[in-house]
DNA sequence: AAGAAGTGCAACCGCGTATAT
DNA sequence: CATATACGCGGTTGCACTTCT
Protein backbone atom coordinates (compact mmCIF):
# COMPACT_ATOMS: atom_id res chain seq x y z
CA UNK A 1 0.00 0.00 0.00
CA UNK A 2 0.87 3.22 -0.67
CA UNK A 3 0.64 3.51 3.50
CA UNK A 4 3.57 2.41 3.87
CA UNK A 5 5.27 5.87 2.17
CA UNK A 6 3.08 7.51 4.59
CA UNK A 7 5.35 6.85 7.33
CA UNK A 8 2.36 6.13 9.22
CA UNK A 9 3.81 3.21 10.97
CA UNK A 10 7.44 2.84 10.19
CA UNK A 11 9.88 5.23 11.15
CA UNK A 12 13.32 4.32 10.59
CA UNK A 13 14.51 1.43 12.11
CA UNK A 14 18.41 1.03 12.46
CA UNK A 15 18.25 -2.34 12.99
CA UNK A 16 15.55 -3.24 10.00
CA UNK A 17 18.69 -2.16 7.76
CA UNK A 18 20.25 -5.22 6.97
CA UNK A 19 23.57 -4.51 4.69
CA UNK A 20 26.02 -2.15 5.14
CA UNK A 21 27.27 0.21 2.29
CA UNK A 22 30.51 2.13 3.20
CA UNK A 23 29.87 2.02 6.60
CA UNK A 24 26.28 2.96 6.30
CA UNK A 25 23.38 0.57 7.81
CA UNK A 26 20.87 0.38 4.81
CA UNK A 27 17.94 0.39 5.89
CA UNK A 28 15.28 -2.26 4.64
CA UNK A 29 11.65 -2.27 4.60
CA UNK A 30 9.03 0.82 4.19
CA UNK A 31 9.66 3.79 2.88
CA UNK A 32 8.87 6.76 4.86
CA UNK A 33 7.42 9.86 3.25
CA UNK A 34 10.69 11.48 4.63
CA UNK A 35 12.63 9.14 2.72
CA UNK A 36 10.54 9.24 -0.26
CA UNK A 37 10.97 12.92 -0.42
CA UNK A 38 14.21 13.15 -0.35
CA UNK A 39 14.42 10.46 -2.94
CA UNK A 40 12.01 12.27 -5.24
CA UNK A 41 14.46 15.32 -4.52
CA UNK A 42 17.22 13.76 -5.45
CA UNK A 43 15.68 12.16 -8.96
CA UNK A 44 14.27 15.46 -10.23
CA UNK A 45 17.99 16.96 -9.67
CA UNK A 46 19.47 14.41 -11.31
CA UNK A 47 17.51 12.20 -13.27
CA UNK A 48 17.04 8.75 -13.04
CA UNK A 49 19.78 6.22 -13.08
CA UNK A 50 23.19 5.65 -11.00
CA UNK A 51 21.08 4.60 -8.62
CA UNK A 52 23.80 4.13 -5.85
CA UNK A 53 24.82 7.44 -6.13
CA UNK A 54 21.46 8.21 -5.00
CA UNK A 55 22.64 7.05 -1.32
CA UNK A 56 25.92 8.55 -1.72
CA UNK A 57 25.14 12.12 -2.62
CA UNK A 58 21.55 12.20 -0.81
CA UNK A 59 22.13 10.74 2.70
CA UNK A 60 19.48 8.16 2.06
CA UNK A 61 20.31 5.11 3.75
CA UNK A 62 18.56 3.13 1.07
CA UNK A 63 20.57 1.09 -1.74
CA UNK A 64 20.74 1.75 -5.29
CA UNK A 65 17.89 -1.08 -6.04
CA UNK A 66 16.16 0.29 -3.11
CA UNK A 67 15.63 3.57 -4.35
CA UNK A 68 15.39 2.35 -8.12
CA UNK A 69 12.22 -0.01 -7.34
CA UNK A 70 10.46 3.04 -5.04
CA UNK A 71 10.86 5.35 -7.56
CA UNK A 72 9.49 3.35 -10.76
CA UNK A 73 6.79 1.58 -8.58
CA UNK A 74 5.47 4.60 -6.41
CA UNK A 75 7.18 8.14 -6.89
CA UNK A 76 7.55 8.71 -10.72
CA UNK A 77 5.17 10.65 -12.14
CA UNK A 78 2.42 9.48 -14.05
CA UNK A 79 1.83 6.23 -12.18
CA UNK A 80 -1.97 5.23 -12.17
CA UNK A 81 -3.02 3.88 -8.78
CA UNK A 82 -6.20 2.13 -7.65
CA UNK A 83 -7.20 -0.82 -9.48
CA UNK A 84 -7.22 -1.49 -12.99
CA UNK A 85 -9.86 -0.48 -14.99
CA UNK A 86 -11.70 -3.18 -17.23
CA UNK A 87 -9.65 -2.35 -20.10
CA UNK A 88 -6.27 -3.08 -18.83
CA UNK A 89 -7.59 -6.06 -17.50
CA UNK A 90 -8.30 -6.82 -20.85
CA UNK A 91 -4.98 -6.10 -22.12
CA UNK A 92 -3.22 -7.52 -19.25
CA UNK A 93 -4.72 -10.66 -20.52
CA UNK A 94 -4.19 -10.37 -23.93
CA UNK A 95 -0.44 -9.53 -23.16
CA UNK A 96 -0.34 -12.52 -20.99
CA UNK A 97 -1.11 -14.64 -23.16
CA UNK A 98 1.18 -13.47 -25.57
CA UNK A 99 4.23 -12.70 -23.45
CA UNK A 100 3.75 -15.14 -20.42
CA UNK A 101 5.16 -13.70 -17.31
CA UNK A 102 6.81 -10.87 -19.01
CA UNK A 103 5.83 -8.11 -16.23
CA UNK A 104 7.92 -5.57 -17.67
CA UNK A 105 6.74 -5.64 -21.03
CA UNK A 106 3.12 -5.97 -20.39
CA UNK A 107 4.13 -2.40 -17.46
CA UNK A 108 5.32 -1.24 -20.86
CA UNK A 109 1.66 -1.39 -22.73
CA UNK A 110 0.36 -0.04 -20.04
CA UNK A 111 0.98 3.34 -19.48
CA UNK A 112 0.75 4.33 -15.88
CA UNK A 113 1.00 0.64 -14.49
CA UNK A 114 4.54 -0.69 -13.08
CA UNK A 115 5.63 -4.16 -13.50
CA UNK A 116 5.18 -4.96 -9.83
CA UNK A 117 1.89 -3.82 -10.18
CA UNK A 118 0.50 -6.07 -12.50
CA UNK A 119 2.42 -9.14 -11.58
CA UNK A 120 0.78 -8.39 -8.04
CA UNK A 121 -2.37 -8.42 -10.23
CA UNK A 122 -2.20 -11.68 -11.75
CA UNK A 123 -0.79 -13.34 -9.05
CA UNK A 124 -4.00 -12.00 -6.75
CA UNK A 125 -7.10 -11.06 -9.42
CA UNK A 126 -6.59 -13.78 -11.68
CA UNK A 127 -5.66 -16.49 -8.76
CA UNK A 128 -8.77 -16.13 -7.20
CA UNK A 129 -10.83 -16.24 -10.12
CA UNK A 130 -8.92 -19.73 -11.09
CA UNK A 131 -9.74 -20.63 -7.52
CA UNK A 132 -13.33 -19.44 -8.36
CA UNK A 133 -13.98 -21.68 -10.86
CA UNK A 134 -13.78 -19.01 -13.08
CA UNK A 135 -12.40 -18.75 -16.33
CA UNK A 136 -9.77 -16.41 -16.82
CA UNK A 137 -8.64 -15.61 -20.42
CA UNK A 138 -11.74 -13.31 -22.63
CA UNK A 139 -13.02 -15.55 -25.23
CA UNK A 140 -11.41 -13.43 -27.94
CA UNK A 141 -8.13 -14.66 -26.40
CA UNK A 142 -8.93 -17.85 -26.36
CA UNK A 143 -10.03 -17.38 -29.68
CA UNK A 144 -6.90 -15.97 -30.71
CA UNK A 145 -5.00 -18.66 -29.29
CA UNK A 146 -7.48 -21.54 -31.15
CA UNK A 147 -7.22 -19.58 -34.51
CA UNK A 148 -3.53 -19.44 -34.50
CA UNK A 149 -2.90 -23.02 -33.17
CA UNK A 150 -5.82 -24.08 -35.84
CA UNK A 151 -3.60 -26.48 -37.81
CA UNK A 152 -3.26 -28.36 -34.67
CA UNK A 153 -6.73 -27.71 -33.54
CA UNK A 154 -8.04 -29.07 -36.71
CA UNK A 155 -7.04 -32.25 -36.56
CA UNK A 156 -7.84 -32.78 -32.67
CA UNK A 157 -4.53 -33.76 -30.98
CA UNK A 158 -7.28 -34.78 -27.82
CA UNK A 159 -8.93 -38.24 -29.20
CA UNK A 160 -12.59 -38.48 -28.76
CA UNK A 161 -11.76 -41.04 -26.42
CA UNK A 162 -8.87 -40.80 -24.04
CA UNK A 163 -6.27 -43.09 -23.04
CA UNK A 164 -7.17 -43.86 -19.50
CA UNK A 165 -5.72 -42.12 -16.85
CA UNK A 166 -4.17 -45.57 -15.70
CA UNK A 167 -1.51 -44.92 -18.91
CA UNK A 168 -0.32 -41.36 -17.56
CA UNK A 169 3.18 -41.61 -17.55
CA UNK A 170 4.37 -43.22 -20.78
CA UNK A 171 1.89 -43.49 -22.86
CA UNK A 172 2.97 -43.82 -26.77
CA UNK A 173 -0.33 -42.94 -27.81
CA UNK A 174 0.51 -41.51 -31.17
CA UNK A 175 -2.67 -39.14 -30.38
CA UNK A 176 -0.68 -36.95 -27.90
CA UNK A 177 2.31 -36.03 -30.71
CA UNK A 178 0.87 -32.49 -31.34
CA UNK A 179 -0.91 -32.04 -28.16
CA UNK A 180 1.70 -30.90 -26.81
CA UNK A 181 3.25 -28.64 -28.70
CA UNK A 182 0.28 -27.01 -29.70
CA UNK A 183 -1.45 -26.99 -25.96
CA UNK A 184 1.46 -25.13 -24.82
CA UNK A 185 0.79 -23.16 -27.65
CA UNK A 186 -2.42 -21.97 -26.59
CA UNK A 187 -1.42 -19.46 -23.82
CA UNK A 188 2.26 -19.40 -22.81
CA UNK A 189 5.28 -18.34 -24.93
CA UNK A 190 6.44 -21.68 -24.95
CA UNK A 191 4.80 -22.16 -27.57
CA UNK A 192 7.25 -19.88 -29.46
CA UNK A 193 9.43 -22.62 -28.93
CA UNK A 194 7.57 -25.18 -29.21
CA UNK A 195 6.66 -24.45 -32.98
CA UNK A 196 10.25 -23.89 -34.43
CA UNK A 197 12.38 -25.93 -31.98
CA UNK A 198 13.24 -28.62 -30.17
CA UNK A 199 10.42 -28.84 -27.50
CA UNK A 200 11.44 -28.91 -24.51
CA UNK A 201 10.25 -32.48 -23.18
CA UNK A 202 13.32 -33.47 -25.99
CA UNK A 203 15.97 -31.79 -24.09
CA UNK A 204 17.02 -33.08 -20.58
CA UNK A 205 15.62 -30.70 -17.73
CA UNK A 206 19.41 -30.01 -16.82
CA UNK A 207 19.79 -28.64 -20.25
CA UNK A 208 16.83 -26.35 -19.44
CA UNK A 209 17.32 -23.57 -17.67
CA UNK A 210 14.96 -21.36 -15.17
CA UNK A 211 15.61 -17.75 -16.95
CA UNK A 212 17.31 -17.18 -20.53
CA UNK A 213 16.89 -13.48 -19.80
CA UNK A 214 15.25 -11.21 -22.63
CA UNK A 215 17.32 -13.84 -24.95
CA UNK A 216 14.17 -15.84 -25.03
CA UNK A 217 10.79 -16.59 -23.50
CA UNK A 218 10.82 -16.89 -19.77
CA UNK A 219 8.91 -20.33 -20.71
CA UNK A 220 7.67 -22.71 -18.01
CA UNK A 221 9.63 -25.99 -18.28
CA UNK A 222 8.12 -28.59 -17.72
CA UNK A 223 9.91 -29.86 -15.15
CA UNK A 224 10.23 -26.36 -13.96
CA UNK A 225 8.30 -25.10 -10.66
CA UNK A 226 6.54 -22.92 -12.54
CA UNK A 227 4.75 -25.58 -14.73
CA UNK A 228 3.29 -27.64 -11.71
CA UNK A 229 -0.04 -27.39 -11.01
CA UNK A 230 -1.66 -25.24 -8.63
CA UNK A 231 -0.54 -25.68 -5.25
CA UNK A 232 -4.06 -24.51 -3.95
CA UNK A 233 -6.11 -27.10 -2.34
CA UNK A 234 -7.77 -29.33 -4.76
CA UNK A 235 -11.05 -28.75 -2.60
CA UNK A 236 -11.08 -24.71 -3.73
CA UNK A 237 -9.82 -25.33 -7.58
CA UNK A 238 -11.67 -25.33 -10.44
CA UNK A 239 -12.95 -28.93 -11.00
CA UNK A 240 -10.82 -28.89 -13.99
CA UNK A 241 -7.52 -28.68 -12.24
CA UNK A 242 -8.28 -30.40 -9.25
CA UNK A 243 -7.87 -33.49 -11.29
CA UNK A 244 -3.83 -32.83 -12.77
CA UNK A 245 -1.54 -34.24 -11.20
CA UNK A 246 2.33 -33.54 -10.82
CA UNK A 247 2.70 -35.96 -13.12
CA UNK A 248 1.01 -34.80 -15.48
CA UNK A 249 3.80 -32.04 -15.95
CA UNK A 250 4.88 -34.36 -17.93
CA UNK A 251 3.29 -33.59 -21.66
CA UNK A 252 2.85 -37.09 -22.51
CA UNK A 253 0.39 -37.63 -19.45
CA UNK A 254 -1.06 -34.26 -19.15
CA UNK A 255 -2.44 -34.07 -22.70
CA UNK A 256 -4.03 -37.54 -21.94
CA UNK A 257 -6.06 -35.81 -18.84
CA UNK A 258 -6.27 -32.47 -20.31
CA UNK A 259 -9.19 -34.10 -22.38
CA UNK A 260 -11.37 -33.77 -20.16
CA UNK A 261 -10.67 -30.39 -19.46
CA UNK A 262 -11.27 -29.38 -23.16
CA UNK A 263 -14.17 -31.49 -23.55
CA UNK A 264 -15.79 -30.07 -20.83
CA UNK A 265 -14.44 -26.63 -19.93
CA UNK A 266 -14.56 -25.29 -23.88
CA UNK A 267 -18.23 -25.16 -22.86
CA UNK A 268 -18.08 -22.23 -21.28
CA UNK A 269 -19.35 -19.02 -22.72
CA UNK A 270 -18.05 -15.75 -22.77
CA UNK A 271 -14.62 -16.45 -20.98
CA UNK A 272 -13.00 -19.58 -21.12
CA UNK A 273 -10.24 -20.54 -18.25
CA UNK A 274 -6.63 -21.93 -19.43
CA UNK A 275 -7.17 -25.21 -21.20
CA UNK A 276 -4.14 -27.06 -20.25
CA UNK A 277 -2.21 -27.95 -17.73
CA UNK A 278 0.85 -25.74 -19.01
CA UNK A 279 -1.95 -23.44 -19.89
CA UNK A 280 -1.88 -23.08 -15.52
CA UNK A 281 1.69 -21.96 -16.04
CA UNK A 282 0.62 -18.39 -17.03
CA UNK A 283 -2.44 -18.03 -14.49
CA UNK A 284 -0.37 -18.36 -11.79
CA UNK A 285 2.96 -17.63 -12.63
CA UNK A 286 5.12 -17.44 -8.81
CA UNK A 287 3.03 -19.01 -6.69
CA UNK A 288 1.50 -21.57 -8.15
CA UNK A 289 3.40 -23.98 -6.44
CA UNK A 290 4.31 -23.23 -3.36
CA UNK A 291 5.18 -25.35 -0.10
CA UNK A 292 1.91 -27.15 0.04
CA UNK A 293 1.51 -30.72 -0.48
CA UNK A 294 -0.11 -32.23 -3.72
CA UNK A 295 -1.81 -35.33 -3.47
CA UNK A 296 -1.30 -37.51 -6.65
CA UNK A 297 -3.94 -39.00 -8.06
CA UNK A 298 -2.57 -41.11 -10.32
CA UNK A 299 -0.33 -42.81 -7.53
CA UNK A 300 -0.59 -42.54 -4.25
CA UNK A 301 2.76 -40.64 -4.08
CA UNK A 302 2.76 -37.05 -2.81
CA UNK A 303 5.04 -34.32 -3.21
CA UNK A 304 6.35 -32.22 -1.29
CA UNK A 305 7.31 -29.49 -3.59
CA UNK A 306 9.61 -27.09 -2.38
CA UNK A 307 10.23 -23.59 -3.36
CA UNK A 308 13.15 -24.06 -5.22
CA UNK A 309 13.27 -25.27 -8.96
CA UNK A 310 16.17 -27.71 -8.35
CA UNK A 311 14.80 -28.81 -5.53
CA UNK A 312 11.66 -29.77 -7.50
CA UNK A 313 12.99 -31.02 -10.47
CA UNK A 314 14.81 -33.38 -8.22
CA UNK A 315 12.08 -34.74 -6.23
CA UNK A 316 10.43 -35.39 -9.48
CA UNK A 317 13.20 -37.27 -10.81
CA UNK A 318 13.27 -39.08 -7.53
CA UNK A 319 9.46 -39.79 -7.83
CA UNK A 320 9.49 -41.00 -11.17
CA UNK A 321 12.40 -43.39 -10.04
CA UNK A 322 10.98 -44.45 -7.16
CA UNK A 323 7.69 -45.11 -9.18
CA UNK A 324 9.52 -46.89 -12.09
CA UNK A 325 11.75 -49.09 -9.95
CA UNK A 326 9.33 -49.83 -6.94
CA UNK A 327 5.98 -50.04 -8.62
CA UNK A 328 6.48 -52.51 -11.38
CA UNK A 329 2.85 -54.23 -10.74
CA UNK A 330 1.25 -50.80 -11.36
CA UNK A 331 3.83 -50.14 -13.44
CA UNK A 332 2.02 -53.77 -15.46
CA UNK A 333 -1.27 -52.14 -15.15
CA UNK A 334 -0.20 -48.86 -16.11
CA UNK A 335 1.78 -49.53 -18.93
CA UNK A 336 -0.09 -52.53 -20.66
CA UNK A 337 1.24 -52.24 -24.47
CA UNK A 338 4.96 -53.36 -25.33
CA UNK A 339 5.46 -49.73 -26.65
CA UNK A 340 4.50 -47.83 -23.55
CA UNK A 341 6.89 -50.99 -21.71
CA UNK A 342 9.14 -50.04 -24.37
CA UNK A 343 9.13 -46.38 -23.56
CA UNK A 344 9.01 -46.90 -19.66
CA UNK A 345 12.57 -49.09 -20.02
CA UNK A 346 13.52 -45.73 -22.20
CA UNK A 347 12.89 -43.17 -19.19
CA UNK A 348 14.58 -45.73 -16.93
CA UNK A 349 17.66 -45.73 -19.05
CA UNK A 350 17.74 -42.01 -19.17
CA UNK A 351 16.98 -41.74 -15.70
CA UNK A 352 19.87 -43.58 -14.35
CA UNK A 353 22.04 -42.51 -17.10
CA UNK A 354 22.95 -45.71 -19.30
CA UNK A 355 20.97 -43.29 -21.74
CA UNK A 356 21.97 -39.86 -22.60
CA UNK A 357 18.52 -39.21 -24.79
CA UNK A 358 15.50 -38.28 -22.99
CA UNK A 359 12.72 -40.37 -23.33
CA UNK A 360 9.91 -39.68 -25.41
CA UNK A 361 12.16 -38.92 -28.18
CA UNK A 362 12.24 -41.43 -30.20
CA UNK A 363 8.95 -43.33 -31.61
CA UNK A 364 6.48 -42.34 -34.19
CA UNK A 365 4.81 -39.88 -31.91
CA UNK A 366 6.95 -36.92 -32.85
CA UNK A 367 7.80 -37.71 -36.04
CA UNK A 368 5.85 -35.86 -37.86
CA UNK A 369 5.57 -32.75 -35.46
CA UNK A 370 6.76 -29.85 -37.19
CA UNK A 371 7.37 -28.27 -33.85
CA UNK A 372 9.80 -30.53 -33.26
CA UNK A 373 13.55 -31.00 -34.39
CA UNK A 374 15.21 -33.93 -35.36
CA UNK A 375 14.64 -36.56 -31.83
CA UNK A 376 18.67 -36.33 -31.07
CA UNK A 377 16.83 -33.55 -29.13
CA UNK A 378 20.55 -32.17 -28.43
CA UNK A 379 19.64 -28.58 -28.99
CA UNK A 380 17.85 -26.86 -25.80
CA UNK A 381 19.42 -23.64 -27.88
CA UNK A 382 17.46 -20.40 -28.40
CA UNK A 383 17.89 -19.12 -31.81
CA UNK A 384 14.39 -19.61 -32.51
CA UNK A 385 13.60 -18.23 -29.45
CA UNK A 386 15.81 -15.49 -30.31
CA UNK A 387 14.65 -14.91 -33.50
CA UNK A 388 11.35 -14.76 -32.37
CA UNK A 389 12.08 -12.60 -29.70
CA UNK A 390 14.27 -10.32 -31.26
CA UNK A 391 11.20 -9.89 -33.03
CA UNK A 392 8.83 -9.61 -30.52
CA UNK A 393 11.08 -7.01 -29.18
CA UNK A 394 11.78 -4.90 -32.64
CA UNK A 395 8.04 -4.69 -32.46
CA UNK A 396 7.34 -4.05 -28.95
CA UNK A 397 9.59 -1.06 -29.71
CA UNK A 398 7.15 0.03 -32.43
CA UNK A 399 4.23 0.04 -29.88
CA UNK A 400 2.32 3.28 -29.90
CA UNK A 401 2.56 2.75 -26.02
CA UNK A 402 6.07 2.12 -25.97
CA UNK A 403 8.28 5.29 -23.68
CA UNK A 404 10.44 6.96 -25.22
CA UNK A 405 14.14 5.12 -24.30
CA UNK A 406 16.14 8.50 -23.75
CA UNK A 407 14.07 10.49 -21.46
CA UNK A 408 11.99 9.37 -18.82
CA UNK A 409 8.38 10.54 -20.07
CA UNK A 410 7.77 11.85 -16.26
CA UNK A 411 10.21 13.50 -15.80
CA UNK A 412 11.71 17.09 -16.83
CA UNK A 413 14.54 19.91 -14.95
CA UNK A 414 11.47 21.21 -13.16
CA UNK A 415 10.34 17.91 -11.84
CA UNK A 416 6.68 18.45 -13.97
CA UNK A 417 6.19 15.48 -16.10
CA UNK A 418 6.37 15.32 -20.09
CA UNK A 419 3.69 14.10 -21.21
CA UNK A 420 4.03 12.21 -24.32
CA UNK A 421 1.62 11.79 -26.61
CA UNK A 422 0.57 8.05 -25.52
CA UNK A 423 0.23 9.31 -22.06
CA UNK A 424 -1.60 9.50 -19.33
CA UNK A 425 -5.02 10.33 -18.09
CA UNK A 426 -7.94 8.41 -17.03
CA UNK A 427 -9.20 9.25 -20.28
CA UNK A 428 -6.27 8.02 -22.14
CA UNK A 429 -6.69 5.18 -20.70
CA UNK A 430 -10.22 4.60 -21.30
CA UNK A 431 -9.50 5.65 -25.12
CA UNK A 432 -6.31 4.39 -26.14
CA UNK A 433 -5.95 0.52 -24.71
CA UNK A 434 -9.28 0.11 -26.06
CA UNK A 435 -8.17 1.03 -29.43
CA UNK A 436 -5.24 -0.95 -28.83
CA UNK A 437 -7.04 -4.05 -28.15
CA UNK A 438 -9.81 -3.66 -30.27
CA UNK A 439 -8.00 -2.80 -33.29
CA UNK A 440 -6.45 -6.51 -32.53
CA UNK A 441 -8.80 -8.20 -34.61
CA UNK A 442 -8.00 -11.79 -33.96
CA UNK A 443 -5.21 -13.27 -36.23
CA UNK A 444 -6.65 -15.45 -38.85
CA UNK A 445 -3.61 -17.34 -40.00
CA UNK A 446 0.13 -16.84 -39.97
CA UNK A 447 1.52 -18.16 -43.17
CA UNK A 448 5.03 -16.76 -41.64
CA UNK A 449 5.79 -19.58 -39.08
CA UNK A 450 5.11 -17.81 -36.39
CA UNK A 451 3.74 -18.93 -33.36
CA UNK A 452 0.68 -18.19 -31.80
CA UNK A 453 2.15 -15.85 -29.43
CA UNK A 454 4.40 -13.87 -31.47
CA UNK A 455 2.26 -13.87 -34.52
CA UNK A 456 -0.33 -12.29 -32.29
CA UNK A 457 1.58 -9.34 -32.28
CA UNK A 458 0.39 -8.37 -35.63
CA UNK A 459 -3.22 -7.70 -34.13
CA UNK A 460 -1.39 -4.75 -32.93
CA UNK A 461 -2.41 -1.59 -35.09
CA UNK A 462 0.44 0.41 -34.74
CA UNK A 463 2.65 -2.38 -35.14
CA UNK A 464 2.26 -3.07 -38.91
C1' DA B 1 -16.03 -10.08 19.79
C1' DA B 2 -11.99 -12.62 18.91
C1' DG B 3 -9.08 -15.51 16.55
C1' DA B 4 -8.06 -17.76 12.10
C1' DA B 5 -7.64 -17.64 7.46
C1' DG B 6 -7.36 -15.26 3.33
C1' DT B 7 -5.99 -11.33 0.47
C1' DG B 8 -3.40 -7.58 -1.51
C1' DC B 9 0.54 -5.11 -1.96
C1' DA B 10 5.18 -3.22 -1.12
C1' DA B 11 9.57 -4.52 -0.85
C1' DC B 12 13.38 -7.73 -1.06
C1' DC B 13 16.24 -11.16 -3.26
C1' DG B 14 18.75 -13.60 -6.69
C1' DC B 15 20.00 -13.90 -11.18
C1' DG B 16 21.07 -12.41 -15.87
C1' DT B 17 22.56 -8.85 -18.95
C1' DA B 18 24.83 -4.66 -20.33
C1' DT B 19 28.36 -1.56 -19.77
C1' DA B 20 32.56 0.24 -17.89
C1' DT B 21 37.24 -0.37 -16.47
C1' DC C 1 39.63 -10.76 -22.34
C1' DA C 2 38.51 -10.65 -17.48
C1' DT C 3 36.53 -8.41 -13.81
C1' DA C 4 33.60 -5.03 -11.60
C1' DT C 5 29.60 -2.42 -11.42
C1' DA C 6 24.99 -0.96 -12.52
C1' DC C 7 20.70 -2.03 -13.97
C1' DG C 8 16.54 -4.63 -14.91
C1' DC C 9 13.54 -8.46 -14.39
C1' DG C 10 10.86 -12.05 -12.34
C1' DG C 11 9.97 -14.65 -8.24
C1' DT C 12 9.25 -14.60 -3.46
C1' DT C 13 8.38 -12.92 1.10
C1' DG C 14 6.54 -10.20 4.93
C1' DC C 15 2.97 -7.83 6.79
C1' DA C 16 -1.09 -4.99 7.23
C1' DC C 17 -5.68 -5.32 6.25
C1' DT C 18 -10.03 -7.75 5.38
C1' DT C 19 -13.10 -11.47 5.62
C1' DC C 20 -14.65 -15.56 7.63
C1' DT C 21 -15.89 -18.68 11.35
Amino acid sequence: MVANSSGAGVEDRPENGGSDAGGVALKKGPWTAAEDAILVEYVTKHGEGNWNAVQKNSGLARCGKSCRLRWANHLRPNLKKGSFSAEEERVILELHAKLGNKWARMAAQLPGRTDNEIKNYWNTRIKRRLRQGLPVYPQEVQNQSNTVNQPNFQNPPYPQSPCPPSQTLFSSSPQFKPAFSSSLSLFDPITTLSAHQTSPILTPPYQRYKRSGDTGPDFPLPFSQASLPSPLPSSSLPNQFSHISPLQLNPVTFCQNSLPILQTQFKFDQMVPPVLDFSINPELPSSQFSKKTHPYTADNMKINSSSSNCGLLDELIGQAQAMVCNDSSRRQASFGSQEEKHMLNDFELFLSGSSTNPPFVSGPQWADSTSLQPSTGEKPKQEPADDVNSMNEDLSDMLIFHPAPNIPEWYSDNGVSIKQSSSITEDDIGLDIPQLTSSSPVATTTDHGWTPGSSSWDNFSGIC
